[in-house]
DNA sequence: CGCTTTTTTGAGAACATTCAAGGCATGTGG
DNA sequence: CCACATGCCTTGAATGTTCTCAAAAAAGCG
């Protein structure tokens, strides 16, 4: 379950004191938000639509390290340089925090210090996640295990069912978020359709037909693995 | 760079209530510290010797998250259980604090919630670095940067120059971290070692011979990259 | 010293990549 | 309104890096 937002913590005295230091942002699709390398100023807040954060090698190569949907956090660094680069997807509305009067307000507010603490623990978790799904897991498995993955975000993030999944990135993100080339990408899309665990209204989205299919194409972990009632 | 310890955020009189709640705890090679799964009522510090953190898959593949020495944490997270297993390479000095304990005293010190905050953005930067490393490097690349931190942080520890660089994990478990196979990790090894970067004073012990050579065999990310000086 | 465990090396197989081409939308200009 | 360009996605064939299987060499340990 992801948190909607680092604000939910405060009350609203707490809040208005916030909102002091927020500015409200839009961002175009592909417009870049923050550069790995460039001073870490600012925090922000993805209020609407979908941002890709991305590291790069020398050579070009890139490995996406999370898509961000609204709610989710961007930010969290120790170091005073971004490590990653940020660009909006789709459109995208923000809150942009300046870094050092956040800092100020933390001081102030415990909660939020607590709050933002949470969230990094939960983004652990999930890049621990991530890491056995990069280093373990097979192109189909990966490709089965980010379809659910956005579908229990977007269940979380309210509305629907989840059983229809938006996948506004096109397949180049995918590939380069699950190690995997562009046409591998497709090419696991397909088998998962083939399968009968997906379907595809159009190239943007997907449909999960058979969930239980899908979970058990993902390669379960251990902790996700269902307790069998046992038989007597 | 790592911090040493969580605790050392605190003053004198903090520290002793930190000592109330704390356990020394010993683990020998192979003892498992925590399971995946189980309730997770403890946070460690390793005070002396190495872990591994690691996550299972149903089927029994295995990705390595992390390998912990002396001063690093075990425990940040949101579940109520365990989302990894911990695992004792050699000999093992902990501290374990026990969870609700930990929580309390945190109400009372904002500084120990600062610090876990440090530490928790430290470990998602790293975090971040490694799906980096399992999503877009090759066999070479990933061995190359696994000596190089092990070597940063051997120095980070203190002592000595980093140069020769102590690996306790069997080459398995450098093969689970790495998202690689045991043959492939050694096979990697060799071809450093042929290319000039690294000797191998034994099959635990690595020298780093020429570290600009493995540097650049490390597959640079764009922040690491060495600025050049401007030839006018 | 003989046993086990770990590491290295070799040969063949496999999964994902690379290279290449074709399909399918969307948008622009004639 | 159609022709054509462009970008994105899919599919095919060949290649390659890494994996699997196998065995030998080296190291640790009683």
């Amino acid at each position: 379950m992801r948190d909607l937002s680092v604000c939910s913590a405060l009350d609203s005295t707490e809040l208005a004191n916030l909102d002091k230091i927020v500015s409200r942002i839009q961002a175009a699709p592909r417009q870049m938000i923050s550069y790995q390398g460039d001073p870490a100023d600012y925090l922000f807040n993805v209020t609407e639509g979908a941002v890709k954060v991305y590291k790069l090698l020398a050579d070009g190569r890139r490995q996406i390290t999370g898509f961000l949907f609204r709610g989710d956090f961007l930010g969290l660094a120790v170091s005073d340089q971004y490590t990653y680069s940020a660009e909006a997807i789709t459109s995208v509305s923000l809150c942009r925090f300046p870094r050092r009067k956040l800092e100020k307000l933390i001081e102030q507010y415990p909660k939020l210090e607590k709050r933002l603490l949470q969230t990094a623990s939960n983004e652990l978790a999930a890049a621990q996640d991530q890491m056995l799904l990069l280093g373990r897991k097979t192109a189909e498995e990966r490709m089965a295990t980010f379809i659910l993955n956005l579908s229990d975000r977007a269940i979380c993030r309210g509305g629907d069912s989840g059983d229809v999944v938006a996948l506004p990135m096109p397949r180049n993100d995918i590939g380069d978020y699950l190690g995997l080339t562009i046409e591998t990408v497709s090419r696991s899309i397909t088998r998962l359709r083939k399968l009968g665990a997906i379907s595809l209204e159009n190239s943007r989205t997907v449909s999960i037909v058979d969930r239980d299919l899908l979970l058990e194409l993902a390669g379960l972990a251990l902790e996700d693995r269902p307790t069998v009632a046992m038989s007597l």
